[in-house]
DNA sequence: TTGAAATAGCACCCTGAGGGTACTATATTC
DNA sequence: GAATATAGTACCCTCAGGGTGCTATTTCAA
C-alpha cells in the first residue's frame, strides 16, 4: 500500500515528544501513557531507534531517553529506516552486483532503470524532511509553516525545473 | 518498508510494454510470455487496471489490451491506486471527518497535522511521474529524462532547508 | 547491600495483506 | 461451434506487521 507502519508512527510521535523537552531524558512509560500508546511496543521502537543513534538511552533508574541529534539532522529517511529498515520502493532497487537477485526477471526487466531513479528521488525527498518540522507544527498549534508544502504545487506540468537530486 | 507491491510492478512492465506498441492490442499472455511473469497473475492486474481505465480491453479471439490515455496522461500515482489502493503514507492520512477512527489516539495525535501535509506532498510526487518518463526510458537507453516531474523539493521551508545529499 | 526503576535482548504468537491459483462466465473471431 | 481471450469470483498459503511476555543488565537511592 506504499505506507508507512505503525511502528514509525510511534517513532515520530516519540521523537517529537522528546524534541519538545530537549533539555530532560523522557521515559517509554512516560511517552506511552502521555500519547496512549503501548508500552512495550513503543519500547521495541526507541530501542532500534537508540541503535541507530537517532536517540541516547540511559540505562537504570532516572534513565530514559532523549534526542540523540538536533532536531534538524534527523530526517525522516533516518526514522523510517532505523524502524522499518531500508526504504525500497521496489525490491530491486537497492539491489548490488552480485547479490542474489531478489527478482527473476531482473536482468530483462524494462522499467529497472527507471525505477531506480524514482527510487532515488523519493529518497532525496523523505531527506528533504526532518523532525523539526514535525515537532514544530506539534508544538505551536499554527497550521502554516509546513505548508509551503501545503500547497502541492503540481509537479506535473513542465519538464524541466531544477532538480535535487543527481 | 514503505515499498510497492509486486503487483505494481507488473502493472509498470505490462504498461511499458503496451506504451512501445501503440498501434496495437496485447494480450496477456503475450506480455507474460515477453518478460517472464505469471500468466494468471498478471491478467489480475490488467483487470485491475481495466476497471480504472487506464488500459482498454478487448475480449474474444483477437481480443487484448492497449492503453486507456496517452502515457502521458497515465500518472504512476493512479497505476498505484489502480492496483493496490489509495496510497496512505499513514493510515489516519485519509481519514474523513465522522469515519470510524482507524487509530485509537486519533483526537490527540501530536503529529496528525504534519503527516498529512508530507502526504500531500508524496501524492504530488506521485502524481508528477507519468508513464512516459518510465517508457521512454525503457526503449532509449538514456538516463536523464526522469529528474524532470516530481521535484522533491523538501517541504521545510520555514525550517531550515536542507538538501538531499546524493 | 538490596530493591526499585528503567532499558536491552530475546522468543514467541496472531492477524491480515501480499501474492498466487483455479474455475466459471462471457465476448469475439473464424 | 470451436478456439481464443478477457471478466469475475472464490479460495489458499506465506510472511511481515504488530504485539506480548519474560529475563538480563544497568543505575540510583534508601
Amino acid at each position: 500500500m506504499l505506507s508507512l507502519t505503525r511502528k514509525t508512527d510511534y517513532a515520530l510521535i516519540a521523537l517529537c515528544h522528546m524534541a519538545a523537552q530537549p533539555n530532560r531524558v523522557c521515559t517509554a512509560r512516560e511517552i506511552a501513557e502521555r500519547h496512549g500508546l503501548p508500552q512495550s511496543l513503543l519500547m521495541n521502537v526507541l530501542k532500534s531507534l537508540s541503535q541507530s543513534d537517532l536517540v541516547e538511552s540511559t540505562r537504570g533508574a532516572k534513565g530514559g531517553y532523549r534526542l540523540g541529534k538536533g532536531p534538524t539532522e534527523i530526517t525522516l529517511s533516518a526514522i523510517i529506516e532505523a524502524v522499518e529498515g531500508p526504504v525500497k520502493f521496489v525490491q530491486c532497487a537497492t539491489h548490488k552486483e552480485g547479490d542474489d537477485p531478489s527478482c527473476d526477471i531482473m536482468e530483462t526487466c524494462p522499467i529497472r532503470r527507471p525505477v531506480q531513479v524514482i527510487q532515488h528521488r523519493l529518497e532525496a525527498f523523505l531527506a528533504g524532511i526532518v523532525l523539526a518540522d514535525l515537532a514544530e507544527r506539534t508544538s505551536s498549534d499554527s497550521c502554516v509553516n509546513l505548508s509551503i508544502s501545503g500547497n502541492p504545487q503540481p509537479p506535473t506540468g513542465g519538464t524541466g525545473q531544477h532538480q535535487a537530486a543527481n
